[in-house]
DNA sequence: TCGTCTTACGAGAAGCGTAAGAATT
DNA sequence: AATTCTTACGCTTCTCGTAAGACGA
């Protein structure tokens, strides 16, 4: 179970061919037949079904164990080098988009006021994304946000010892367009909307609203991208309903009107919030556990 | 960052020495010497320091990482035979102490009628010890039961994708002496009773108390094994209060002398339960498959 | 001086590439 | 016939053991 031929493997399944993933890998068609020939030689089981190269049962459940595994390996490997570095005048943060609020915002302002010093990197990108980067030290701190019942802690990807923080919660409420028959109403249950046209998004996935209130929550339209600009705008033009945080939402509720969205309703039950998560390996003193603090509230 | 090394590397820390190490696994000091200095090459980092040889502080996190992957690196190893293995006619089974109780036991007999052909080993160990016979496929269900609020789940140590399921929910009870002050009263209050004399045992580590209720809980008397009847005696001694589920408790109130159990106090708040909860891999249809069905309530 | 880790060196095994062979479409 | 995986073979690299060397207690 070497996790050289572990990596070999996945390609090649995730290619469906031996050639393919040689050519990815850098090897010959011919090592990589060796090496997958070798990984089930210490299995003493098939692992790949030829022509069409696909993973047999066998090889479904290593797949679903060999990319965790292998991105604990990267992120042990990022920690222990991380532990042995110097403490560094850059700092990289990872954030999803709706992570950096106006709460975080400013208390990022004001503890990078006490080092001025402090060169910063934000990147924006997805939940599973942020987990990663700072599992593999490419970033020192994490910032993802998700749905969560209050004060519990978001589901976030498993790699190793990490450690999280809640750092922000705010009142959810459904998002929909000013026209909307529901857009005055003081409060709604998320269990009446379960038939509703809904927006699945990586920012209030349906699948989260399923495991927390039960089946239903059907995609009108299904986005990909992790833009809150864009979801806005497809929420006012009446593509479907999601959860925003209420800092997103418009303050007054806007004239009726094509393309505005509504105020935003507060969710009666069950109370949902969005949780801000901060996500740390061990940090030596510095910089990061610096910022680290001072985000928390 | 060969498997095989991170094994060298934790056998010699463990150790504290090279040639001790090299016993162990059946190599030379020589050998040794050189994985370690490939390892450490490997990584670009010194991970033990000599004479004496202990780890340095990129050695230790190295080290908190090396168990989980190593165990879930044989977790998976096994997963993937499990699903290349001929459905077999014997079942492991393997189950804290305190998790076989009257219920379950019932329906596992329920459950064995149904299929007498089927044998079955039952082996009692300690939670973690369950849940790595479960993950490397030694058991292929696992009991283990714990100390929870009511429906949350325990806390087990993270070996990979396994199924864990809730099976029963107990009323928790304070288990005291006959003749303490307190044994006769209707209720307790955990936190009223943060400043006694508890008993540390793995059947109900002070630790998870702490966790759940707040500092305190120091251990009058620290018991390592995993024995209820050894646990029970030592309460009725006098040694220190427990946490105990109802129904190892003994029905009526013991008459009041030397050596004898109250009938055990129920906790007011926090609620408490002892739960018991089933864990395996997947599972292909099968005896396992059956069995694990027939102890879900 | 003794115990312990490191280094040098040779033998064996393992891994990769080239090239030819086999199997499927 | 073309594509793709497998096998044979030689070369290189890696890894281990033996044995000698270095370093501390």
């Amino acid at each position: 179970m070497d996790p050289h031929l572990l990596t070999t493997f996945t390609t090649v399944a995730r290619h469906g061919s031996f050639s393919a993933a040689a050519a990815e890998l850098g090897y010959t068609q011919s090592a990589i037949s060796q090496q997958i020939a070798a990984l089930e030689a210490d299995l003493g089981v098939a692992l790949l079904g030829r022509r069409p190269v696909e993973p047999t049962p066998a090889g479904r459940r290593l797949l679903e164990h060999a990319g965790p595994l292998l991105l604990r390996l990267r992120a042990a490997r990022a920690d222990v080098l991380r532990a042995a570095a110097q403490p560094r005048h850059r700092l990289r943060l990872a954030a999803t988009p709706l992570a950096v609020n106006a709460v975080l915002a400013a208390r990022l302002a004001r503890a990078r006021a006490q080092q001025p010093r402090l060169e910063v990197t934000l990147l924006t990108c997805g939940r599973e994304q942020v987990a990663t980067m700072v599992a593999e030290g490419e970033a020192d701190l994490g910032l993802a946000d998700g749905v969560a019942a209050p004060s519990d802690p978001l589901r976030l990807p498993d790699t190793g010892p990490m450690t999280t923080a809640g750092v922000s919660e705010e009142e959810l409420r459904v998002a929909l367009p000013a026209d909307h028959p529901l857009a005055g109403r003081a409060a709604l249950r998320l269990a009446d909307l379960v038939d509703a046209r809904w927006l699945q998004t990586p920012l209030c996935p349906l699948a989260r609203l399923r495991d927390l209130v039960g089946e239903g929550f059907a995609a009108a339209l299904d986005y990909r991208g992790d833009d809150v600009h864009t979801v806005v705008n497809l929420v006012a033009a009446g593509h479907g309903l999601t959860l925003l945080p209420a800092s997103v939402l418009p303050a007054a509720p806007a004239p009726s009107g094509c393309g505005a969205l509504a105020r935003g309703v507060p969710l009666a039950s069950p109370r949902l919030v969005h949780r801000v998560e901060l996500l740390h390996g061990a940090l030596p003193p510095g910089p990061a556990a610096d910022l680290a603090v001072a985000l928390s509230p």
